[in-house]
DNA sequence: GTAAATTTTAAACAAGTGTTTGAATTTGTG
DNA sequence: CACAAATTCAAACACTTGTTTAAAATTTAC
C-alpha cells in the first residue's frame, strides 16, 4: 500500500532526522535531500531557503503540540477557578499527553522535537526564537504566569531561573544523548523511550522547582 | 607594562572567547586569528589542526580545574573515612571553589569552560568526550561513586539519569545565555555572575537529586 | 656577526556550503 | 489531445571552510 510521499514531506522527514541527529548547522542539504531521494535544488523550491525549512520542520511539531497543551492549560485554569487548588505536578502532568502524541507524526517524533528545540537553543539559531516567540509568546507567557501561581512566595528571579534550569535538564538529555554514559562508563542496558524519560525527568523538575 | 602575550596564547585567547561566545563548529579560523591579530596559519602551526586547538582550549582549564576538584574530593574522602558522614551538600560544594578559581585564567574563565564543556556536548565533538574520558574517566568515576554514597538507596540507574538531568541544567544555562528570557520577555537587569548562577544553581540541583 | 632554527607571512589549494539558473519533464486543465 | 502551470533536474554560481606551501622575516646559538 505504501503510498509514495510528495516531496515536500520527504524533504520534511528526512531534515527532521538529520536535524535531531547533527543539528541544524551540521546538515547540509546535499544530505537531507540524498536521504530523501529528490533532487538538491528542490528544498530551495519548495521551502525557499534553509532557515525556512528549519521553521517548517519546527512547525509541524508545533502546530501540533502547543493547541494540545492549549486545551490542557485551559482546563487547568477552569479548575482553578473552580475554587480547586492547582498544583506543579498537576501543571507539569499537562505538558506529557501532548508530548507523547507526537509520535504519531514521526516514530521518534516527541523525541525529534525535543531534541530540535533544544538545538535551538545549543546553536545560536536566533530567527528559530523568534518565530517560537511570534506565534506561541503569548501562550508561553501565559503558562510561566501558571507556573508563578503554584509556586507562590517564589521570586520572578527565582522561578525565571528554574525554569531555565528545568528546561536545561530536559534538552540537554535529550541532546546529549548516550555522551555521559560513555564518560562515566555506566551502561545502561535499559530501554530509553521518550516516556521513559519524560517520567524520569518529572520528579527531578517537580524537587527542584518546589524546593 | 603589559607584555605582548606570544601567538599560541593569544589564539588560545581569543579562540576561547569565540568557542563559549559561538560554538566551535560556528567559530572559523579565521574568525579566531583576525580576533588574535596573528597569521591564519599560525593555528595549524602551533597546533595542527582545529581540533587539537579546541582540545588545548579546553586543556588549559582541566589542567587546573580538575586537579583542585581531587583535592576537595580526598579530603572528603578523608572526612568519611573518620566516620562523619559525608552529605549531597558537601560534595556539591566541593565543585564551587575549584571552578570559581578558573577565573585567575581569564576573566570569565568558569563561564567560559562551563559553557564550552557545554557545547562540547551539544555539537557532537567525539573527540573532545574521548580526550576528557582518557585523561579524567578515573576520576569521574570516583566521583559518581561519591554520589552514589551519598544518596543511597538511588538505584544506579536513577542515579544515572539524575546526573545527567544536573549536568543538563548546568550546561544548559550556560549556552543557552539570555534565550529563555526573549521568549518570555522577562527581563531581569540582575547581574548573572558564575557565581551567582552557580548558587542558584547548587540548591535546584540538590532538591532534585535528593526528592 | 654569521649560520641555523624557528616563526610569520601571503597565497593558493581542495572540498564543502547554500543558492540560482534555465532547460527538461511531469502534472493538471480545458 | 494540447496547452499551460507546476515540478524536477543537472549544472554552475559565489562563498566559506580547514589545510598546505614555500618564501620571507625573525629569533636563537655559536
Amino acid at each position: 500500500m505504501m503510498k509514495k510521499l510528495d516531496t515536500k514531506t520527504r524533504v520534511l522527514n528526512a531534515a527532521e532526522q538529520l536535524f535531531a541527529a547533527h543539528g541544524f548547522n551540521n546538515t547540509s542539504l546535499r544530505q537531507i535531500t540524498s536521504e530523501a531521494n529528490v533532487n538538491l535544488a528542490s528544498v530551495n523550491y519548495h521551502f525557499g531557503s534553509k532557515k525556512s525549512l528549519i521553521q517548517a520542520v519546527l512547525a509541524r511539531y508545533l502546530q501540533v503540540f502547543m493547541p494540545q497543551l492549549t486545551v490542557k492549560i485551559n482546563q487547568l485554569d477552569e479548575r482553578s477557578i473552580d475554587g480547586r487548588q492547582l498544583s506543579l505536578d498537576d501543571l507539569l502532568e499537562a505538558f506529557v499527553e501532548p508530548l507523547l502524541a507526537l509520535n504519531r507524526i514521526s516514530a521518534q517524533g516527541a523525541r525529534n522535537f525535543m531534541v530540535m528545540i533544544g538545538r535551538g537553543y545549543a546553536e545560536t539559531q536566533g530567527h528559530l526564537r523568534r518565530y517560537i516567540s511570534e506565534h506561541y509568546g503569548q501562550q508561553l507567557s501565559h503558562i510561566v504566569s501558571l507556573f508563578a501561581k503554584v509556586l507562590p512566595g517564589m521570586s520572578k528571579a527565582d522561578l525565571f531561573w528554574r525554569l531555565h534550569f528545568s528546561l536545561g535538564a530536559l534538552v540537554f538529555m535529550m541532546t546529549s544523548g548516550t555522551a555521559l554514559a560513555e564518560i562515566s562508563e555506566a551502561d545502561f542496558a535499559e530501554v530509553t523511550t521518550t516516556e521513559h524519560i519524560v517520567n524520569k525527568l518529572i520528579p527531578f523538575i517537580a524537587a527542584g522547582l518546589t524546593n
